[in-house]
RNA sequence: GCGCCCUUAGCUCAACCGGAUAGAGCACCUGCCUUCUAAGCAGGGGGUUGCAGGUUCGAGUCCUGCAGGGCGCGCCA
């Protein structure tokens, strides 16, 4: 049993003395203050309650402070302004709640997870043959955190890679290996061989000639027909097409492996478009007896239009005229696999590109249409902003070549590298060490620079914000928790005894902090938005700071304080490591 | 043409169901390493929240209109 964030205890203090009074107990909702200058916490009811009590607010506000004051918990009661309520607690009372929550391996935070609800994210988005790029950097922070929070909220999570291996680029690709190389076995309908077993060209080829055969389609229309004959005939299993294309697919999934481990980030899932391609016709006979798959101009779409909606919505384009299939069927096959893989399925959440909106609305009417949102199924598309250049357009991919994804991680590593020499702190480690600190403090950067933000918005493609290690950044919380470690360490040659939280001036805010996560996860969870996070996670390590640098805590002399200070480090450090770890940031033993 | 998103300090961004004096970081200025890690701390300057109306006790937040920017709209993914 959870306890819920101390406001939100308060909330129900509160609300029982407004329901006393005759008037609604969401009225009692208690927030943290927005002036704590003037009080911890704030109830705004009493305004909101005038109109239905038809009363002064004041006046309210003052018949509810009086009913609360008998409440021992209460330090202070105070009307402000038009009526509001300030609230203040003692310290025991805040004490007594960290002292309970901070032993709970979840701190406070509710299960948001009935039953073994399993829920499906799908994020990064990456193609065959198509080297990850910068674009990629968000989908893989951004998806690898939701499902963190997701699973911490008490969800089977589990990641779906979902390569895009079955559009039109691979049939570009294949039919430009056929012009190349006619002699190869894969292009000749009578061989009865194997195949061979390695790739005859590498990933480095491959990324080199997907560009140049796309390139091609667009200036011939001939060469575009290859193309697309070549897509339909690998979608009906041409043998010779499958085997090729089975290399490209495999060194794909390397390139992919590699770069997403180097940012720390798993998959429990490593399926793609293609993995459904042998359910679309039982899908689609299914559908076409349900009259929801309908002929239209030589295609077989979905009409996934409303009576309600207000604007036109273009079909999904199940089959196209020449048979082959769009990434919207399989996007709404691979709904239709997963519900059958797997049980209990509460939610699937995508992290793609905003752009993408229009096709998911899409994906998800034909979904309710084909009756596979009955059971309640939640589709929710994370549509994250566009990655813009500093002169706050597109970065366009034609033009202005995008940075490499291992590049880029390699190039904040070497930042972080100098910077350890630089600040001269860890000079006794090992070489081995000291990149494994870089490591960790580069992806601490990079990943809370995106974190930060809210997912929608668009954002400004600029290395040295993102592997900035000062200020509000990934490192200067590193930093802090490193610190805390520190101390921690050193605490253990000098006392262990079991003495209570005894919070003053100095370290109150800090307290007060701590009592805060259930409320920002609760934020975070409902809105998939980790921003929320981060700012707790930033708040307590910058108060962690002034508290560390105000107060003495193992040169404290008063036995009673020190322990009371070291516990108050030990809390703040645990609720960090978690907020950190949602994130998907580790935290280094020095820096 | 239709639809969606954005506009907050010089720059990059926050602001939970509408709450009090709109907050951070960077950059700039001033202090602080003889207490435990200065990737730090304390302090300062910097705002008509794009514009105009409306609703409300109260609007950056909700509604309407306008301006500017971005994006998407049947057989690319």
């Amino acid at each position: 049993m959870t306890m819920g964030s101390l406001a939100k205890q308060l909330s129900l203090i509160v609300g029982q003395a407004f329901e006393d009074a005759g008037l609604p107990v969401e009225l009692g909702d208690v927030r943290v203050s927005d002036r704590p200058d003037l009080a911890q916490f704030q109830c705004n009811g009493a305004m909101a309650a005038s109109k239905i009590a038809r009363k002064n607010p004041r006046e309210i506000a003052n018949d509810i402070t009086q009913s609360l004051a008998e409440n021992p918990v209460f330090a202070k009661l105070e009307i402000a302004g038009p009526g509001f309520i300030n609230i203040t607690m003692t310290d025991e009372y805040i004490q007594n709640y960290i002292a309970s929550t901070m032993q709970e391996e979840r701190m406070g935070v509710a299960q948001y997870a009935q039953s073994n609800q399993t829920v499906i994210v799908d994020y990064v988005g990456a193609n065959i043959a198509k080297a990850m790029h910068a674009g990629h950097i968000r989908p893989t922070i951004i998806g690898d955190c939701v499902k963190r929070i997701v699973r911490f909220a008490g969800f089977n999570a589990l990641g779906d890679v979902h390569i895009g291996d079955w559009g039109l680029p691979m049939g570009q690709i294949i039919s430009e290996f056929e012009l190349r190389h006619p002699e190869w076995p894969y292009f000749d309908d009578d061989f009865s061989g194997d195949y061979p077993k390695d790739a005859p060209f590498d990933y480095a080829d491959l990324e080199k000639i997907y560009p140049e055969a796309s390139g091609a389609c667009k200036e011939d229309e001939a060469r575009l027909i290859l193309a697309q004959t070549a897509t339909a005939k690998l979608q009906e299993g041409h043998k010779g097409y499958t085997a090729l294309w089975k290399h490209f697919l495999k060194l794909s999934k390397d390139h992919i492996k590699a770069n997403t481990d180097a940012m720390n980030v798993e998959f429990e899932i490593w399926k793609g478009e293609s993995d459904v391609n042998y359910l679309i016709p039982e899908i689609a006979e299914n559908l076409k007896d349900k009259s929801v798959l309908l002929e239209s101009d030589g295609a077989y779409i979905i009409d996934v239009t409303d009576k309600a909606d207000k604007k036109e919505l273009p079909p999904l384009i199940f089959y196209k005229s020449n048979g082959a299939v769009t990434y919207g069927t399989t996007d709404l096959a691979t709904i239709y696999d997963r519900l059958k893989t797997y049980d209990n399925i509460a939610r699937m959440i995508y992290v793609v590109d905003k752009r993408q909106n229009l096709h998911f609305q899409q994906v998800f009417r034909a979904s309710e249409k084909s009756g596979y949102t009955k059971d309640g199924l939640d589709l929710v598309h994370i549509g994250f902003g566009t990655l813009n250049g500093q002169d706050g357009k597109p970065f366009k991919t034609r033009s202005g070549e995008l940075p490499r994804f291992d590049q880029l991680i390699q190039d904040a590593n070497e930042k972080a590298r100098a910077r350890i020499d630089e600040a001269n702190l860890a000079a006794d480690l090992s070489e081995e060490d000291k990149q494994d600190i870089a490591k960790k403090v580069a992806m601490a950067a990079l990943k809370f620079s995106d974190l930060s933000n809210q997912p929608h918005m668009d954002y400004i493609f600029d290395l040295d914000r993102m592997s900035s290690f000062e200020g509000k950044t990934g490192p200067y919380i590193l930093y802090q928790a490193v610190r805390i470690q520190s101390l921690l360490a050193k605490a253990q040659d000098i006392t262990k005894q079991t003495t209570a939280l005894s919070i003053n001036n100095d370290d109150r805010p800090l307290a007060l902090l701590l009592t805060q996560l259930p409320d920002v996860f609760d934020l975070t969870y409902r809105s998939l938005s980790p921003h929320y996070l981060c700012d707790h996670a930033y708040n307590l390590a910058q108060e962690f700071s002034r508290f560390y640098a105000k107060c003495h805590i193992l040169s404290e002399e008063d036995d009673a304080i020190r322990n009371s200070r070291l516990m108050l480090c030990q809390h703040t450090y645990k609720q960090l490591d978690l907020c950190l770890s949602l994130l998907g940031i580790d935290i280094p033993e020095k820096m």
